[in-house]
DNA sequence: CAAAGTTTAATTGTGCACAACTAATTATTT
DNA sequence: AAATAATTAGTTGTGCACAATTAAACTTTG
């Protein structure tokens, strides 16, 4: 009997059935789509994250900021020093716990703000999907999400 | 009148509601999922998805890697030198056109199949997912892939 | 055929992302 | 109170990811 390539056998080590490739590969994209319009305010996607939080809660510790994005603190220290020499915020230990370093947003922070309002829409119409599309999927990702994390 | 925060008059740019970064976060963790699976063969997941192209193809150009991955060389080329240092592929230009670079799957690396057989089916467990709303999901993704690729 | 243009990898430099570890502070236990 | 444990950021080192540039090989055009 002739040998097959073991992708016969076993589809689901084919890529294109992956779903952890469309995950991957969506993400990479995505982040390329905010490109052009982050680029305009000289911020990368994952200080554009940053920035979403701050300016909807003015002030967050290290250790929250990794709670909401899942990140650590070996990714958001050099990333918050960097948005700091900007002077989009500033980093100060809380003197109620020393251990703690709370990030506020500065004035410069909030001048972004005015310029990232059409981000989100244009955004959403670059992946054409309508409204109620975009909650199902969401929904979806987070149940996945909180399953995983 | 009291002044509002900036997203209570436009929910989307409060980061929970963003389609984007569920996209970004799920494909964090489900990096961090595989990587109990792909440490037993001291693997990462980008050189993980580089193998599954090859145990269907025998040998690819950096190009047609690049394709099928969506990554460009300044990415490739780094993480293939590295899989070929552990002898799990090759490298040599393709005598037809000098400029392809040809990567073939070496012995070492059709060991490693073996190895990976049962990972797609402990994953598929990790995240609790039937099939068909596998397949729906991935359905929905590669769409908007193919929109932003 | 030669010049101009295209294609393919490699290189360089920046910024995440994360594991493993360290140091300082706070909380808990005895 | 002293010893122990837990929490919080920071540090170090590795590996992507990608923009921008370079260099070599091939293709097309005048």
């Amino acid at each position: 009997m002739k040998e097959l390539p073991d992708s016969a056998f076993n589809p689901l080590l084919k890529l294109d059935n992956q779903l952890c490739f469309s995950v991957y590969a969506l993400s990479r994209l995505i982040t390329k789509a905010y490109q052009p319009l982050l680029e305009s305010l000289d911020v990368t996607y994952p200080q554009y994250l940053v920035l979403l939080l701050l300016w909807e809660h003015e002030e967050l510790t290290v250790k929250q900021l990794g709670e909401k994005l899942l990140l650590d603190s070996g990714t958001l220290t050099p990333l918050l020093k960097r948005m700091e020499q900007r002077q989009w915020l500033s980093r100060r230990r809380d003197a109620r716990d020393e251990r703690s370093v709370v990030v506020a947003l500065a004035p410069a922070g909030r001048v972004l703000q005015q310029q990232a309002h059409e981000i989100p829409v244009q955004l959403a119409e670059k992946m054409q999907l309508t409204m109620p599309e975009i909650e199902a999927l969401r929904t979806q990702l987070r149940q996945l999400i909180t399953l995983l994390a």
